[in-house]
DNA sequence: GCAATTTCGTACCGTTTCGTACATATTTAG
DNA sequence: CTAAATATGTACGAAACGGTACGAAATTGC
């Protein structure tokens, strides 16, 4: 951060972080091209023009609503799989941390932005791409990890495991914008973490 | 079906069965709202009105489209999975069936209509409620298909590994909409089969 | 052949879409 | 106080949107 030696013109009041906020929930609720440029206006506050100059054209603000999302969901949830301690206990956690993403606070559930609405919108070259790294990144964070709890074990077998463990979150995003409820997902989810440590203690 | 006794008027010259197949596809390559009704009428062949009077509105094609799919996933699938022999086997098989859906003959995979594309959508009702449906329906053949392969297996274990089966189908769409390979797919829902398969066994 | 009946597409409506030109507001530099 | 610089929103434009009224086309009954 350098010092700012007051710069020339007017200052500027618009307040990006949040601004990004309400993009991300309004895409999370309704996908890309469902969402007006008008709703997004509406939703930030912020008169069209000025999304503009912030963000770009609607098509690089779902993009940087792609990373915004996965940035603060890494930020939350990574820490809980990474924690020291049993792979099962590191697995359920983190699946609750991001269900806690997944539902908000509202009684509908909006699901993932990425594993939720992206594949829809994956026609778009930049979103496909994005949607591609967002699952390459919890395939490989699920690996190391349990190559970390499990080091013994057979690779290919720990492959299977760390797939397994990845769809269990993809999947969720859906089953909760169906209609899942929290408590019915969280559960699920501490029964696979119990089964893929079963799984891999048995080698 | 009753006897034709020869209609009065114009004889219609729309086929209702091709036409909705070009929906499917389109509705599955770019999702519900960005697919507009001219697309939907140089898809099809249909004009506007034709399409209308054929399917109702824009939302109902979607929702039929989303029946569509089902029924012709169910009939082709669903027999592999209900094979007898080994579940492994079954297992495999229909996750290769699904695939063979998901990725059409296109080298970019389309992936599935429902658990790809409807929970971008699910704010309206009526697609969340046929994405429910969807999920129901598979949670509820998986689980029936291990109840008959492994009839003393403790009920809780049998239901989650039927929830871990339904959950890579589901993680599947958004695979192959992010680029996987078909056989980087089938490679892990081979895996997956005999992960569960050995997990049932070790009761 | 003529009327009744059904199918189908042209042409239109009002609204909404994305994107931007441009005038206005607010600050600093001199 | 004036000019330069930066930020912001009003207002506009061209195109695309979902949906439908209505007339043309094609058949059967008499």
């Amino acid at each position: 951060m350098t010092e700012s030696p007051r710069k020339r013109g007017r200052p500027a009041t618009l307040d990006t972080q949040s601004a990004m906020h309400a993009v991300v929930e309004l895409f999370r609720d309704k996908g890309y091209a469902a969402v007006s440029l008008d709703d997004l206006s509406e939703a930030t506050g912020l008169s069209r023009p000025s999304l503009y100059r912030a963000f770009g054209n609607k098509l690089s603000m779902y993009v940087g609503a792609m990373n915004a999302f996965g940035q603060d969901a890494a930020e939350l949830a990574l820490p809980k799989l990474e924690a020291d301690g049993e792979l099962e206990d590191a697995l359920t956690n983190f699946f609750d941390a991001m269900l806690g993403i997944y539902y908000r606070d509202s009684d509908v559930a909006p699901g993932c932005l990425i594993f939720g609405t992206a594949p829809s919108h994956a026609d778009e070259a930049e979103i496909k791409a994005r949607l591609n790294f967002g699952i390459e990144q919890v395939d490989a964070r699920m690996l190391q990890r349990m190559e970390k709890a499990f080091p013994a074990c057979d690779p290919s077998r720990i492959e299977t495991a760390a797939r397994m463990a990845s769809n269990t979150l993809i999947a969720f995003s859906a089953r909760a914008k169906a209609g899942a409820t929290r408590q019915a997902l969280s559960e699920i989810g501490a029964e696979s973490a119990r089964t893929i440590g079963l799984l891999l203690r048995a080698a």
